[in-house]
RNA sequence: GCGAUUGUAGUUUAAUGGUAGAACGUACGGUUGUGGUCCGUAAAACGGGAGUUCAAUUCUCCCCUUUCGCU
């Protein structure tokens, strides 16, 4: 019944296991599958928020721990919370942290009752408890919490990953008793969502405990984390599959960290709901747009002269008024205003194509649409 | 004209009587729950000539050159 309420699969897609569905929150409704910008600092870099809302962006993610650090949740939650704070009238969801773990600059050590990172601008030791993070994400008032996990590295053993498995079981229940707690007595639709994510690498074993561990807790949704660290694309659906089959339908999944249009668009095909990555945005920063033929160097010589627009099948504004030779010059000259129009391209192009894939879901035409578009996006 | 001074990748520079390093720039590659403008690889230089020396970018001389001063 409750989860009804959050998650409502609107059509599954005749051929393959996507499909489309509404994700209810405190903010509002939003259409899956979708991506998400992200703002890590609440603000996503080179793209302010009308911007956000034009190029079709309803879903960002900040950082739970970078906005600890600074400017802290209090001051957040006195300017009216997240939404309020950067004026982003979407839905706000926040990562716990979690993934900054693996930093080497933030990261100390981990316990059962938690993590100690220290603050590299400052130095201070910090202990993070759940407890601790999900208070910190309520203050902030996301639309949605992601528990505070343990991101074991691709490369790490398989007796390490177990480990931070175990860590992540046992943070999660912690977290959904906190999370619980603190919002007892708000109603049912002011509630901030929790999700719960998954680890255990490339590990089907692993990943298997993991997921029936963390589904006996009943959380708003599932987070397949740990992926986009250098394993192929082909291990990570193989576990991308592997979970679905053992969640139960009606939760919406979140694969996180991962931006590539191919692999977002197998998959949706597989199921999964929800998308971020820093991918777009940085690409961008750093010279490499997506186009409908493929990753485009827009840094090389040979675009030095080039007329053309970024992508001539690219409908955003971007692409209306400005050439590729004029975006390479900026970048080259480390001009603001390049990297506004390139992340504004990328993050355009990504939402576009998952909005196109949300119609061919409807109509049963998403197989066809998937592999029309693998066939002539170039890597 | 005289005196001093200078000359090393495209640019700014380092070191050295025995394999000439770097930074920026250039070319190419990377980038996936972002500490902004990041990381990696490559190409690229001793102003010209003569002499001393086993060996000269380095020492000597001449020419050219840079900058400053004096007539």
């Amino acid at each position: 019944m409750e989860s009804q309420k959050v998650f409502q699969i609107t059509h599954t897609d005749s051929k393959t296991k996507a499909r489309t569905g509404l994700l209810h929150t405190k903010s509002g409704t939003v259409k899956t599958p979708f991506f998400m910008p992200v703002a890590t600092k609440a603000a996503a870099k080179f793209i302010n928020t009308p911007q956000l809302k034009e190029i079709g962006a309803n879903v960002i993610i900040s950082n739970a721990l970078i906005l600890h650090l600074n400017p802290g949740e209090k001051l957040i939650k006195k300017l009216g919370g997240i939404r309020k704070f950067m004026n982003f009238h979407g839905i706000n969801v926040t990562d716990s942290g979690g993934f900054q773990m693996y930093s080497e600059s933030i990261y100390l050590k981990s316990n059962d009752i938690g993590v100690h990172f220290k603050n590299p601008k400052n130095g201070d030791k910090i202990f993070m408890t759940p407890e601790k993070n999900m208070e910190i994400q309520l203050a902030i008032n996301s639309d949605i919490a992601m528990c505070l996990d343990s991101m074991p590295m691709y490369e790490e053993s398989k007796t390490s990953i177990k480990e931070a498995v175990r860590l992540t079981t046992l943070w999660a229940q912690r977290c959904k008793i906190h999370h619980s707690k603190l919002q007892k007595l708000k109603p049912k639709n002011r509630q901030q969502l929790l999700f719960g994510i998954t680890q255990g690498g490339i590990h089907p074993d692993l990943r298997e405990q993991s997921i029936k561990d963390l589904a006996k807790l009943n959380f708003d949704g599932y987070s397949i984390g740990g992926f986009g660290l250098g394993e192929s694309w082909k291990e990570e659906m193989k576990i991308v599959k592997l979970q679905k089959s053992i969640l139960p339908e009606n939760k919406p999944i979140y694969l996180m960290g991962i931006g590539s249009p191919i692999e977002i668009l197998e998959a949706i095909g597989l199921g999964v709901d929800m998308f971020d990555s820093r991918l777009p945005t940085q690409n961008a920063r750093r010279g490499t747009l997506f186009t409908s033929i493929g990753p485009l160097k827009l840094l090389n010589k040979k675009y030095e002269h080039s007329k053309d627009p970024i992508d001539k099948k690219c409908d955003c504004f971007v692409c209306q008024n400005y050439t590729r030779a004029y975006i390479r010059f900026l970048l080259r000259e480390q001009e603001p205003i390049g990297k506004e129009l390139a992340s504004y391209h990328n993050l355009f192009f990504l939402t576009n194509i998952i909005q196109q894939a949300r119609g061919h879901i409807k109509s049963n035409t998403f197989s066809k649409f998937k592999k029309d578009f693998i066939k002539s996006y170039k890597n």
